[in-house]
RNA sequence: UGGGGCGUAGCCAAGUGGUAAGGCAUCGGGUUUUGAUCCCGUGUACCGCAGGUUCGAAUCCUGCCGCCCCAGCCA
């Protein structure tokens, strides 16, 4: 971070802590529940809690709150450390899960029945819903509020040792049925559950929830600012209560950031779940997914997911951020390191008719026009190349500077053509163009600086390799679809479009993780998960100033 | 209609009593064998509204309005 650049009030709250000698170093936490994948506002929280801790010196836990076995398993367990790190975060030996604190949960549980604000209730969910209260009316003590330290510790115990369904007890805090945070209304801290947990087994069948939990685990870590998101502002004073009765030895600070919501795109665990369930995505890695696994196989490198939530900064007013943003930040990164490469998605034969037949030329091109150090490469040219069908129109626009009948266009790293007849099908379709070449222009020898007004990419046709190119779009058709009464009347049905393209050779060889520009077109890379190598993704688009244009010019006409 | 938050340009966001940074987007222009990149330039923000305090307020006070969150034995 520059001089000059302003720090978030977090960043204030925290160098203000360092200079006061409150702390002598800053301990965070990123506690995910590992029941399923990280996405885009969790990139926020990975970044602010670990990136805090790189800036001052401090350390970072990475836990896991497995406080409710069932929902939670070591697959997503698994996909969160991998997504972590990928992001470029280095826990060191600090993972943790809250279920390791389970014996300590419980001996504190204990101490808050024997100080008497603890107590077994009996009630069932339902009854206790109803003894609540609502909003605005508060609500009623439960019968077996006032049972004695005996009989609670008794009770507790049973709980403990099976002896009771789910459901049949609970153990709740005894703070203050009228008050007017719901969350002080006699909390739930135990309740049972005979099920398998992924990390502690068979070895309980009661879970702490999650208030109680995650602040104690955040205060046997030492954890100096326990940073978490808006929603949790209402359950600070049940953190702080915590704190209060049991005086650990240490008293973390919770302080709340609002979320990062992302345009057209969809952060509710819930409903991401529901896309790959549904099969509507092919799994959580899904390339149109926000989640960190499918922005990492769609391409974006880590440095631009990175870099997007910087500038959408941390404060505390809810935001929707436009999906240009990322986009930005995802081409600043790709566009200062992807090799530069050609490929056509949507060929069009073209047939140098005064070229010779069974000649190849190999053409020098450079890898990167702005950075020398990444070399050339060479590109097979012949009599028949495929160009983009969009790179030609039969009757074009005064602007359309690309190919046209009798036309001229720059083949790039290559001649100057001129398009001399038009094939069609019985459909009356475009099928070919005849054209002939200006055998002065080839591109780097002494003439070849003539000036034409288009430069087009290429590929040679009988060296070009076949593949499918998978186009994505955003998943929904509404910027806010959080908030959609039902995200799947918001869907866009046109999310993936799949191409058949023709690339240069260079290409077969591509590594799956090398984004590689594909000039003109946009920023690509393999695809990862696909057996077939010649599966590739679409990262983002170039910007396209010919495309905005061509849309003014429609909406004018309409 | 209880409680907790938030309101600065289309989207983010600085600003912490002295007269509104920056990014993205937009719109112009220049360079360019990627209509990319790069480089210049471009915004009347009634600082949610209304009062008040002050020589002076986005910043302090009061009232109002709008939006978000909370009634899981989820996190």
């Amino acid at each position: 971070m520059s001089e000059t650049e302003s720090r978030d009030f977090i960043r204030q709250i925290i160098s203000d802590d360092l200079e006061s000698g409150k702390h002598q170093q800053i301990t965070t936490r990123f506690p995910p529940e590992p029941n399923g994948y990280l996405h885009i506002g969790h990139v926020m929280s990975i970044c602010l809690n670990f990136g805090v801790t790189e800036e001052t010196g401090g350390r970072t836990y990475l836990r896991f709150d497995d406080t409710n076995p069932g929902k939670e398993s070591s697959e997503y367990v698994e996909a969160i450390k991998r997504d972590v790190r990928w992001l470029g975060f280095d826990w060191g030996g600090r993972l943790t899960h809250a279920s390791d604190y389970f014996n300590k949960l419980y001996d504190a549980a204990i101490k808050l029945v024997e100080m008497g604000v603890a107590y077994v209730d009996s009630l069932s969910a339902e009854e206790i819903r109803s003894y609540r209260g609502t909003l605005t009316e508060p609500g009623k003590n439960s019968p077996h509020r006032d049972r004695s330290v005996k009989e609670n510790l008794d009770l507790l115990a049973r709980m403990r040792a099976g002896e009771f369904d789910d459901g049949e007890m609970v153990l709740r805090a005894k703070i203050d049925m009228s008050s007017p945070n719901m969350n002080l209304r006699d909390p739930a801290l135990y309740r049972i559950r005979h099920v398998e947990h992924q990390h502690t087994g068979n070895t309980w069948c009661i879970y702490p929830m999650y208030d109680f939990a995650h602040t104690l685990s955040d205060a046997f870590e030492e954890i100096t600012h326990s940073l978490c998101t808006l929603e949790f502002e209402d359950h600070r004073p049940l953190y702080n209560w915590f704190l209060d009765q049991l005086e650990p030895r240490h008293r973390p600070r919770q302080i709340e950031f609002s979320r990062l919501n992302l345009a057209y795109a969809i952060t509710s665990k819930r409903k991401l779940n529901a896309l790959v369930e549904e099969g509507i995505v092919e799994g959580w890695d899904d390339p149109r997914m926000p989640t960190i696994a499918g922005m990492r196989r769609r391409g974006y490198p880590a440095a631009a997911l990175r870099d997007f939530v910087h500038r959408a900064g941390v404060t505390k007013k809810d935001k929707l951020i436009e999906m240009g943003v990322l986009e930005n930040s995802v081409r600043e990164i790709l566009g200062e390191e992807a090799p530069r490469r050609m490929a056509v998605l949507k060929p069009l034969k073209v047939v140098l008719t005064n070229y010779p037949e069974n000649t190849v030329e190999m053409m020098e091109a450079m890898n990167h026009p702005a950075r020398p150090e990444f070399g050339t490469r060479e590109l097979p040219f012949s009599r028949e190349l495929w160009i983009e069908q969009d790179d030609f129109m039969e009757e074009a626009p005064r602007k359309f500077f690309r190919l046209k009948p009798g036309g001229e266009v720059r083949l790039r790293f290559g001649y100057i053509i001129r398009c001399d007849e038009v094939i069609k099908n019985d459909a009356g379709e475009v099928i070919e163009l005849r054209c002939s070449y200006d055998p002065e222009t080839r591109s780097g020898s002494a003439n070849s600086d003539r000036k034409v007004k288009g430069t087009i990419h290429w590929v040679s046709c009988a060296e070009s390799i076949d593949a499918s190119v998978r186009l994505y779009d955003r998943l929904f058709t509404v910027a806010n679809p959080n908030t959609a009464e039902d995200f799947h009347a918001v869907m866009n049905a046109d999310s993936l479009q799949t191409v058949a393209a023709k690339l240069e050779p260079s290409l077969a060889a591509l590594e799956n993780d090398e984004p590689v520009q594909f000039e003109r077109l946009g920023y690509f890379c393999a695809d990862s998960e696909s057996e077939d190598e010649s599966v590739f993704n679409r990262i983002v688009t170039l910007r396209d100033s010919w495309a905005k244009l061509e849309k003014q010019a429609m909406q004018e006409q309409e």
